[in-house]
DNA sequence: TATATATAGAGAAATAATTCTCGATTGCAA
DNA sequence: TTGCAATCGAGAATTATTTCTCTATATATA
C-alpha cells in the first residue's frame, strides 16, 4: 500500500481559499522549525495547539497540498514540507525586480528568507539618479528607464513596487511594459493592471485599520463597562 | 429631520468583520480624492465602479460606521471620511514604539501617512548599541533595555516589531512588559503574548503564499491547456 | 404637478469558510 | 491477540460573508 495515489497538485477549476494559502506558510515555517529539531512526523493536532488552530481547519488545509496521512500516525514531516512547497511554488526559483530603492525596497532586498520561498530579487530599479549605479545589498540598482526591457531580456516576470502611492501606477505600467505576470504593491494606492497580471497589495493601512479598530473598541467598551480593571 | 438619530458607533457584542475593516482604509483614501477633487457626495455605486467592489457590499461596509445615506443622493463625503475616522480610531493620535532600527523599521519611520491615521511613531528600539543614540527621522533610537520603563512612563501603548524572527519573542515581551495593549508584528514568527494584548501579524510570506500560488497554477494550467496563448 | 430614475436600506438567498460528527485505520500496551 | 486511544478522512452542520431582491425615497425632468 505505497502506491502514491495520485499524489499531483489537483487542479480544480475554482482557485485555492485565500485564507488557506495564508496559513499554509505558517504550517511551513512550524514545520521547519520540527524537523530542524529532529522530529520525523507530526499531526493536525500538534501542529493545531502550536498555532491555535482547528486541527480540522488544518487537516483540510494539508488536503489541498496533496500530501495523505496515516490515521495514529500523522503526516510526515519532510513529505509535507516539500508538498507545501511544490503547491505554493517555492521549489523553483523565481526571480523578481524591484522598482523604488528607498528604505522599504531596501529592507525586502535585505530580507535574506525570501529565498527559501524560491523568491530572488536580481535587480532594482529607481526614478532617483542619485539611487542608480549603486549596489545594494548585492544587487545593482539602475534607473526606471532600463526595466521594460530589461525585464524582457532577463525574462523575468515577478515585479515588487516599493515606490510611493503617487508612483505606484508608473512602476506598475513599467513591469507591465516588461511582461510581468505578477506584482506585489506595497504601496498604498490601487493600480490598474491588465486583466492577466496576478496583483497581491500589501496594504499596511488595511492591517493598521484592523488593529486600530480593535484597540479603539477595546478601550471604548472597557471604559463604557468596568471603570478600571474588568 | 436633521437630528441625527443614533450617529453614534455601533457596539455589538461580535466584533466587526475582519474584510470590512480591511476594505474601510481604501474607502477612506478614495473619499479624500474624492473630496480634494471637490465633490461634496458620493454614492456606492461610484465607490463600488472604482473599487471594483459590489455596491451592497460597500453600502453594508459603511453602515458598520453608522453613516447614513439619502436614496437618490449618496453619502456626504466628509460625513463618511469623518466617520471611517471614527469608527476605526484614526481620529485620535496613538503614539507607538518600534522595535527593531533596521531598514524595515526605518522605512516605517519614515512612512509619513501613518499621521493621518493617528499613529505617531515616538522613539524607535535596538539591541546593537551601534544603532542606539542616533536620530532617525527626527525619532531617537535607544537600547531596547530602556523600553519597558520608558514606555510605563510615557504611557505609550502601542508596539511595532520589525526585528528579524529570532528576536521577535523578547521584543513582544518587552513590549507586554510595558504595557502594550496592541502589537503590530512583522516579524515572520509567531508572538506569545497575554490574552488582553491584541495583535496584527504582517506576515509577508504569506501575502508572497497568496501570489506565487496563484502564478504557479496559472503557468501550470496554460501550459496543461492552450500551449503558446489560450 | 406627475413621472422616471438612481439610490439607500432591509432582509432573503447564495456562497464561502469553519467547525462538528462519525466511521475507519493504525500503532501501542496489556 | 485483543482492546484502547489517537488520528485521518469524509461529509454534515454551522457560521460568516457576499450577493441578490425588493421597497421607499429623494431628485431631476417633462
Amino acid at each position: 500500500m505505497n502506491e502514491s495515489k495520485e499524489r499531483s497538485i489537483p487542479e480544480t477549476v475554482k482557485g485555492v481559499p485565500e485564507p488557506t494559502l495564508r496559513r499554509l506558510p505558517l504550517y511551513y515555517r512550524l514545520l521547519k522549525q520540527l524537523r530542524d529539531s529532529g522530529r520525523a512526523g507530526v499531526s493536525c493536532t500538534m501542529i493545531g495547539t502550536e498555532l491555535k488552530l482547528d486541527p480540522t481547519q488544518v487537516r483540510k488545509d494539508i488536503e489541498m497540498t496533496g500530501t495523505v496521512g496515516r490515521p495514529k500516525v500523522g503526516y510526515d514531516i519532510n513529505e509535507l514540507v516539500c508538498a507545501i512547497e511544490r503547491f505554493l511554488g517555492w521549489d523553483n526559483t523565481v526571480e523578481a525586480f524591484l522598482v523604488g530603492a528607498g528604505s522599504l525596497g531596501e529592507a525586502l532586498m535585505g530580507y535574506g528568507g525570501f529565498t527559501e520561498c524560491g523568491l530572488q530579487i536580481v535587480a532594482a530599479f529607481d526614478v532617483d539618479p542619485n539611487k542608480c549605479h549603486r549596489v545594494m545589498h548585492g544587487k545593482h540598482v539602475r534607473h526606471v528607464s532600463k526595466l521594460p526591457n530589461l525585464m524582457r531580456r532577463m525574462k523575468v516576470r515577478f515585479g515588487i513596487i516599493t515606490v510611493p502611492a503617487v508612483e505606484a501606477q508608473q512602476a506598475a505600467n513599467l513591469l507591465v511594459e516588461g511582461g510581468a505576470l505578477a506584482i506585489w504593491n506595497f504601496a498604498p494606492a490601487k493600480i490598474q493592471v491588465p486583466e492577466r497580471v496576478i496583483v497581491t497589495n500589501e496594504d499596511l493601512y488595511c492591517s493598521l485599520a484592523v488593529l486600530s479598530q480593535k484597540m479603539t473598541r477595546k478601550l471604548a467598551l472597557s471604559r463604557s463597562k468596568g471603570g478600571s480593571k474588568p
